[in-house]
DNA sequence: GGCGTGACGTCAG
DNA sequence: ACTGACGCCACGC
């Protein structure tokens, strides 16, 4: 077999599994940043999502705008493609209240499987 | 090659 | 209940 490089497990692994979740989310469902983490198997690794969806999100077209934070809110700030993204959200017949939240009990994707 | 940063989240005080 | 600090680790300089 061949030597593999002192490769400290898989980062593929997280990635791609992060990348499959997002993927998987469908129109009218929103997700969140430790949601995909934790399912990826860190739960505390939302950050690493980020980096995968500013690193990933032109490569694998991921759906970035389904992307929101623990509260229900967009994390993108005014000007930075917050106003994009809830147009997006909303497009796909995500409601927002009246603090710009999301219903989490509502539009959060639970994967069943 | 080291330090700082970052679309967040969780833990502790 | 709220605020502050830390953690995760890949990427940029």
């Amino acid at each position: 077999m061949k030597k593999q490089t002192t490769k400290p497990a898989a980062p593929e692994t997280f990635h791609q599994l992060a990348v499959r979740l997002i993927q998987r989310i469908p129109k009218g469902k929103v997700a969140t940043y430790g949601q995909i983490a934790t399912l990826a198997g860190d739960p505390r690794g939302a950050r690493q999502v980020v980096r995968i969806l500013n690193s990933s999100w032109k490569k694998e077209k991921l759906p970035w705008h389904r992307m929101i934070n623990r509260n229900g809110q967009i994390s993108l700030p005014p000007g930075g493609g917050y106003e994009l993204q809830k147009s997006l959200l909303e497009k796909e017949k995500v409601v927002f209240g009246l603090n710009d939240t999301v219903d989490l009990e509502r539009f959060l994707w639970k994967p069943k499987r």
